[in-house]
DNA sequence: TCAGAACTTGACGCGCACGGAAGGTTTTTG
DNA sequence: CAAAAACCTTCCGTGCGCGTCAAGTTCTGA
């Protein structure tokens, strides 16, 4: 199947557009995580823009969100499912089925959605504790240069 | 020295009050990360109260940023030195160096606020796209539910 | 006081996510 | 039509962040 057309990207070219290299891309075939679409004549692996596209939400959900790649591998695989029911919808698929898988996706889904927030909570907790100190770090070097031996001092927290 | 009024927490109670095991506590003083406040007289560790919040920031910044304990080890040095010479400031140090150290503690807290802002934003893009996808769905088990035979569909993205 | 729970320092082991070399094939390029 | 660059599979190696004994010591509670 020399699925050249609708596959024009070299394993090489991928690695080098998201910063990983060739054997990341080849362990991630390896968990079926990322299969690329075509191959040339000879057998090397030729990727599509959907692999591509692919690739980044893996990278996304592992520096983003830290997941390891059992737990991606899951997420994608109900996106899959999703997607196969869309394409096959024509077919004899059962109502209640579609429903089923649906329903699994929006878990998933929400359940991840959950884990974002609880994140972005986190970190907007994080950002606002570095602002203050670094509105106390410049009030400190403020201090410095204004008041030459007025030793009111206060940088960072006390203790805590 | 057997500072035991102002170190008291054992760590077993301290791994079990932060959910890690003790085996990651004394790994994390191996890398000078966390050095416990005192100990027994037979030498059991000691951790005080600042030590726990110590810990709690390098659980943080591992779990939310995804730090490595290297890079956690930096952040935190930065953040001692500070603190030191505001322990010293009634003593001999001279203005420049004060400032000097404040300067970097300034410029890596910068650095290290961007990193959040970044992720930030990738996490609110991430949770934009999310509840675009739950609308989708959500839509989806309408049409199924509603329009019995109304084949109308439109799930998931679609190949992108 | 004394059993048993909790702790100590070593040291080796392990899973994950790749890195990298070997030895050969395919593809590109001058 | 080479020669070089890129790719292939296979396999063992590696670094991080601990897990897990082992063998002894310290601490706590009855």
């Amino acid at each position: 199947m020399v699925t050249d057309e609708v596959a024009p990207y070299r394993i090489g070219e991928v690695a080098d557009r998201l910063g990983v290299s060739t054997r990341t891309l080849r362990y991630y075939q390896e968990l079926d995580l990322l299969d690329p679409a075509g191959q040339s004549s000879g057998g090397n692996r030729r990727y599509s823009e959907a692999d591509v596209t692919r690739a980044m939400r893996i990278l996304e959900l592992r520096n983003v969100m830290g997941f390891d790649l059992e737990r991606i591998g899951e997420i994608l695989a109900a996106e899959d499912r999703l997607a196969e029911i869309r394409a096959e919808a024509k077919r004899g698929v059962s109502v209640r089925r579609k429903r089923e898988i649906a329903t699994e996706a929006i878990t998933i889904t929400e359940h991840l959605r959950a884990q974002v927030a609880d994140k972005l909570a986190v970190l907007a907790e994080f950002d606002a504790d570095l602002e203050a100190r670094l509105g106390r770090l410049h009030a400190f070097v403020d201090e410095l240069d204004g008041g030459g031996s007025t030793v009111a001092d206060d940088p960072a927290a006390a203790p805590a």
